[in-house]
DNA sequence: CCATAATAATGGTTCAACCATTTAACAAGG
DNA sequence: CCTTGTTAAATGGTTGAACCATTATTATGG
């Protein structure tokens, strides 16, 4: 008989309609009764669905929209239409965790260190020839910006290659954490480091490495890798930040 | 000269009193102008503050309350009171997450997996002698509730020494972490799994074998006996998940 | 056919009143 | 003096009606 450690009873919260009203549409959500795209009927009418106000029924929909589950529109054949769950809200919440001070940044580095390795390793055990070719096409890519000097193109070309590997290692948990993870550093790299032609040329060769390594399937290696390249950017922060306190 | 990629500028939302209110607030809260513990003016006096309905301004505290960054109390001396930022609502969101779909419990077990050896890793390298006394300390806990065959006893101590190589380890991040995905598997773990005599014994033999290997600081032996530990119930989750399909 | 103005639908805001819960003050009794 | 029950006050929760602001549609006029 499977294990039941506790009844895991939540106390009565009395009064709160609108939270009532947040769970029921929430429920309805997320057993798909509601589909991403449709609509929810127009306030005035919910209201009279839900036999409520429509001061306390717009306290609900607040609560919905910023848990990132509708998004609501103004004007003629506006309203709150249902979303897809999607990273904004972790995003947002790391954020204000990282500007609370609950997180430093350098913990961050290091989490994004780690976790970029496992990335490679997993895409290093499940690449298929497709994504080997799909990776070398990139990383070509790579390797025409440095030689054109092109910044900002290079940059972005490593952006999709890391998200490229986070595709191919097949684990969406892992892909929206590199993104929330990378959206909440990225300011921070981009206010710190400059950006040279040796360090492009540096990062290319991180990059092939990774690519060669995934390719023959050398997943500890791949991991490694991986995440020396991060380490790198995270000794620079750190280099920067220290300058920057003197 | 620290390269900007972009202006990252912000569509102008019109309207939206509330949300303003809402900016105000958190800003103070974030720049530490209104602390944890403090309170906020009664409604109808933040009402004037600001300048607006009690309605619009009720919209901005629900917000502000699913942010994580407030917590409304009732009756005489409530109001709102400003939080610590925690792990609340990143659990939260996660489970919704899972819920619609987004993410399956196997993408969370292998995120687990790769994460809990991060740590264990990152303990190996960081355990002070005094560290190492209090995670053997727990192990023999462990060990004595496995030979009564305390099952809830033994599964408390096997989570605190998990906690202890959390914090070990000196990551805030993989510590949040670790817990927002912990709290999020647990209810599987918790409805699919027997957990037997045999079974503690196996789990014991694991910890033994982690906390030694932290003791002697061989990172690599650690992550890969915390990755096995946590791989052994994605197995069983696994099996069982299969087996109630048929 | 196109530009422009009127119209209607819908979310955003306001105001004033009342309800419900909780704490604190206070009174009564021992 | 202390306990206990009662009352009053403070505060969030809810309501209803009215009006404002934005947007898509439709009608109008050139």
């Amino acid at each position: 008989m499977p294990r039941k450690r506790s009844a895991d009873f939540q106390q009565v919260k009395k009064s709160r309609i609108f939270q009532d009203v947040v769970d029921q549409i929430q429920e309805a959500i997320l057993n798909r009764t509601l589909q991403p795209g449709d609509m929810l009927p127009p306030e005035r009418e919910l209201r009279e669905t839900f036999n409520i106000s429509r001061g306390t029924l717009r306290e609900s929909l607040r609560v919905l929209e910023q848990k990132g589950l509708i998004e609501i529109r103004l004007g003629t054949g506006g309203g709150a239409i249902v979303k897809n769950a999607g990273t904004e809200q972790l995003t947002e919440t790391l954020g204000l965790m990282i500007r609370s001070g609950t997180l430093s940044v350098q913990d961050i580095g290091e989490f994004r260190q780690g976790m970029e390795g496992q990335i490679a390793r997993l895409a290093a055990q499940r690449a298929t020839a497709d994504d080997i070719v799909s990776l070398e096409h990139l990383v070509d890519k790579a390797a025409a910006m440095t030689e054109k000097g092109a910044v900002e193109a290079f940059l972005d070309t490593d952006q999709a290659i890391h998200k490229e590997i986070g595709r191919i290692a097949g684990n969406a948990l892992y892909r929206y954490a590199a993104q929330v993870v990378h959206d909440n550093i990225r300011k921070y790299y981009d206010n710190f480091l400059e950006f040279t032609q040796e360090r492009m040329e540096e990062n290319l060769l991180d990059l092939r490495g990774i690519v060669a390594a995934i390719r023959e399937q050398r997943h500890q290696d791949a991991a490694s890798l991986a995440e020396q390249h991060v380490h790198r950017f995270n000794v620079r922060m750190q280099e920067k930040e220290s300058r920057a306190v003197k």
